[in-house]
RNA sequence: GCCGAAGUGGCGGAAUGGCAGACGCGGCGGAUUCAAAAUCCGCGGUCCUCACGGGCGUGUGGGUUCAACUCCCACCUUCGGCACCA
């Protein structure tokens, strides 16, 4: 009897349906897991087979911790918000909501159909008024504690295309869609505080179980580094300014000082005879992108004119612009000690500047001495003699004496330009005084933006107003704008415009883990309760190219709902894995273009979802970056197959020895292996267990039953149906998981290798606990081994029970 | 350039100090079949040898150890991330 797996898979997703079979319960006193996959962005494409990858690996412990007696919270949900729908939108006219049901629909179908165990009641959808209303919440949370504010931020801004674009959009100062040109521009945007928790968001990394790669990336995002703030005064100028350096210790070797070009000093202290050139200068940085600023190693820049005066020595320094500063990070302005420091070097050997060694240890003609860990202080006043570390702790405290600096620990980490100006998003629930005669909607007006006030939070959700056309439009408020019955309102007889900028993607996403934890609450964004029952995530899986944002902006919004009161804990993911990518058959990215996409729907169709599930896991580890096979899934097809005519044969009570122990075996191998996500040795185990059944007919019940519960995280289809063929009435989602006998789990007798001088010669069989002497004797009596002892003395011999025996000869 | 991960049969991979190559794909031989597919049984690192057996073998070169895919040092290659952050 052959395996129908379009049968056998619909009758029991359907039979899971109707009895409800993973709805989450929480029971007093019970250990939980809450097991939770990154949700999806249901883009139109549908599935693709990197999605079932990380939801099998999750779905299988689920399954295995609800056998395991264990409270399982595995929900799924939409993040639904997003440009491609907006951008089809613009194409079509079908609005964006229309296009995401289809997609969720669609995507829900495919999910279904590979039989993964999630709590369906407790689906979100980032778009839905009901969770837009507490995305929104969360927000006023925010801008109620300072952390949401308002900023002109320089953004690319391209007039023809209507749009701001990221930097990574904009090549050569042009788009690079349509190659049009782009401004750089100060914009309103609201911003995000996330730099207030810059420290917490690095130090309690500590303690996470997190991939070591994406800590170490989010500590580099963070980018903390510890230094001080030095004030140089401006000669024959009454303006001073203050550089950041973590090399206090080479003050005294500052020849020359940088500002970047954005610096407001700049203006003022440019002498006469250096302004066109700086200004130039100037007004052409402007328009470059940073990433265009960085793509180009080659140190420009302009003197000023103007010197400035180093705090410790007097010397006059001289101030160059160059946009190797960069005004986005510490005070947009440093001291540039180049015999200590290699852009500052390169700019002084590309410029004639002097080059002062005050660390000995390198040759500064040669190339920067950069050691800040051994070396000696020279040419440095009181600091001669210091190694570095000392120096800078000397004058730091030097500096702070005489006022003129400070120590200062400064983060990469910027502020998080949460406002999009686009149709598809969260609408942020702000709006602001206008002053007018008469209606805003059609007479001028102006809009006190300097005003912030927050929508009353019984107000939320404030819904997207209905739109005929998504483009971004002349208008860098962004298409909300357009919608002016919405836009302005009047209340308590004045005039008031709502924001029309909408939030990012990102959005959503920060919080739905939360959401899921009581997803239906019509009062409150979670309960109390239900955090306390459910929270922290403990298994996280998604892709590594989450690793920083996604993953940092959830923990900013966490440990702000931390301060609030409103979570328990100061991180929201304990555990963190992600899944390898999948790629295609010819070892390349999977991609529309290169033709090499495989779906699963084809695999399920062909070979059903079990299959498709047992591939993916069998592939390789979980985190291994790994090529699609098309005839590998050839083997867990007879795996399947096998394990089902194996399955499905009578039973007998009696058991041999050897299987009984394979049994037990078998049992601690797949829950270990499922313990340490090694689910493609568990499935060979299973497929060990089942080569060994093959041979018996009738099978022995004891390992009928086992192989039905351990095989059924894996291949849930296939569980149930053996588990219902051997008399069950009711589904083994919640039966015990098998028990082991450690006894029977380990051979009482071994076959262990003897070397004789680090080779293998041959092999005994002995017993797993036998001593030193019996050993001996056995592996001596062995004629391959024997062989090789003849004539040699032996210095020593080495016995370690169970694993090797070894002569050392002379 | 810096940081992180990884290099094992024809291929995916297993073994985290103790018999390298579990399990699977492909291949080969056999059973079944009129024949084929499917299925079942068996054999599969490489070199020398008819064989028995032996030499070599986990990216490269060194080292530690009775014993190294595994630990240490240096290097090479691939993948991922960051990249003028003072």
């Amino acid at each position: 009897m052959s395996y129908d797996h379009r049968t056998i898979e619909t009758r029991w997703q359907r039979y899971w349906d109707e009895h409800d079979t993973f709805r989450a319960r929480r029971r007093e006193g019970r250990p939980k897991l809450y097991i939770l996959d990154m949700f999806p962005y249901p883009s139109g494409a549908g599935l693709h087979v990197g999605h079932p990858e990380g939801y099998t690996a999750t779905d299988i412990v689920a399954r295995y911790s609800r056998m395991k007696d264990i409270d399982v919270l595995h929900p799924m949900g939409w993040d639904a918000f997003g440009l491609p729908a907006e951008q089809y939108a613009i194409q079509t006219g079908t609005h964006p909501a229309v296009t995401t049901q289809q997609n969720i629909a669609t995507f829900k179908r495919q999910l279904k159909s590979l039989g993964f165990s999630y709590d369906w009641s407790r689906e979100v959808d980032t778009t839905d008024p009901d969770y837009v209303r507490w995305t929104q919440w969360i927000f006023l949370q925010l801008f109620k504690k300072g952390l949401a504010f308002q900023d002109e931020v320089t953004v690319n801004w391209c007039p023809t295309l209507g749009t701001v674009l990221a930097n990574e959009e904009v090549i050569d100062g042009k788009s690079e869609r349509g190659n049009h040109p782009v401004e750089r521009r100060p914009l309103r945007q609201w911003m995000l505080r996330i730099t207030a928790y810059a420290d917490r968001l690095e130090s309690e990394l500590e303690g996470l179980d997190w991939p070591r790669g994406t800590l170490v990336m989010q500590k580099e995002w963070i980018g903390r580094s510890e230094g001080a703030e030095v004030t140089f005064r401006v000669k024959e100028h009454d303006g001073s300014f203050r550089i950041f350096t973590t090399r206090p210790d080479t003050l005294f070797g500052a020849t020359y000082c940088v500002l970047a070009p954005e610096h407001p000093l700049v203006a003022t202290i440019t002498t006469d005879a250096q302004r066109t050139a700086v200004d130039d200068y100037v007004a052409k940085s402007k328009n470059r992108a940073e990433r265009d600023r960085a793509a180009t190693k080659d140190k420009t820049g302009v003197f000023t004119g103007a010197f400035a005066e180093n705090p410790v020595n007097g010397q006059p320094v001289p101030i160059w612009v160059a946009d190797y500063v960069l005004m986005t990070y510490g005070t947009g302005a440093i001291m540039a000690v180049p015999g200590h420091d290699e852009r500052d070097w390169e700019f002084a050997k590309a410029f004639g500047l002097p080059i002062v060694e005050v660390v000995k240890g390198g040759d500064v003609t040669q190339a920067a001495f950069t050691d800040c860990e051994d070396g000696e202080l020279v040419e440095s006043g009181m600091l001669d003699g210091l190694r570095p570390p000392e120096a800078k702790k000397r004058i730091t405290a030097f500096l702070e004496e005489q006022g003129l600096g400070t120590k200062r620990v400064q983060y990469k980490l910027r502020d998080w330009v949460f406002s999009r100006q686009r149709y598809w998003g969260e609408p942020i629930p702000i709006y602001f005084p206008v002053s007018c005669e008469g209606d805003p909607r059609t007479s001028p007006h102006k809009i006190h933006y300097d005003q912030p006030l927050a929508v009353e939070e019984a107000e939320l959700p404030l819904r997207l107003p209905e739109l005929e056309d998504f483009k971004p439009g002349d208008d860098p408020a962004g298409p909300l704008a357009r919608a002016v019955d919405w836009r302005f309102f009047r209340k308590d007889g004045r005039w008031y415009a709502r924001e029309t900028n909408t939030m990012p993607q990102w959005a959503g996403s920060c919080w739905y883990y939360l959401r899921f934890i009581d997803p239906r609450n019509a009062t409150e964004a979670w309960s109390p309760a239900a955090e306390r029952d459910w929270m922290p995530v403990d298994l996280y899986v998604g892709g590594a190219e989450h690793a920083v944002l996604h993953l940092l902006y959830s923990r900013f919004w966490h440990k702000v709902l931390f301060d609030l009161g409103f979570v328990k804990d100061a991180e929201p993911y304990a555990r963190l894995v992600h899944q390898g990518l999948i790629l295609g058959e010819d070892g390349e990215k999977m991609s529309k273009s290169r033709g090499n996409v495989i779906n699963p729907d084809d695999i399920v169709q062909a070979h059903g979802a079990d299959v498709v599930r047992l591939y993916e896991m069998f592939m390789g580890p979980l985190e291994a970056v790994k090529p699609w096979q098309s005839t590998q899934i050839q083997g867990v097809v007879r795996f399947r197959d096998r394990a089902y005519t194996v399955g499905m044969r009578r039973t007998t009570e009696a058991i041999d020895e050897a299987t009984r122990r394979l049994v037990h075996k078998t049992i601690k191998k797949v829950g270990e292996d499922i313990e340490r996500m090694a689910f493609n040795t568990a499935i060979s185990a299973l497929m060990v267990l089942v080569n060994h059944l093959q041979a018996q007919d009738p099978v022995p019940r004891e390992a009928a039953e086992a192989l039905a519960l351990l095989v059924s995280p894996f291949a849930p289809h296939l569980g149930e149906e053996l588990w219902q063929n051997l008399g069950h009435a009711a589904t083994l989602a919640y039966h015990p998981w098998p028990a082991f006998d450690p006894a029977l789990a380990t051979d009482d007798t071994v076959e262990i290798g003897v070397q004789v001088g680090g080779k293998t010669r041959g092999t005994v069989r002995l017993a797993k606990d036998a001593d030193e002497a019996a050993a001996r004797e056995a592996a001596e009596a062995n004629p391959d081994v024997a062989r090789f002892l003849e004539g040699k003395t032996i210095k020593k011999f080495i016995y370690v029970p169970g694993r090797i025996l070894n002569f050392v000869v002379g």
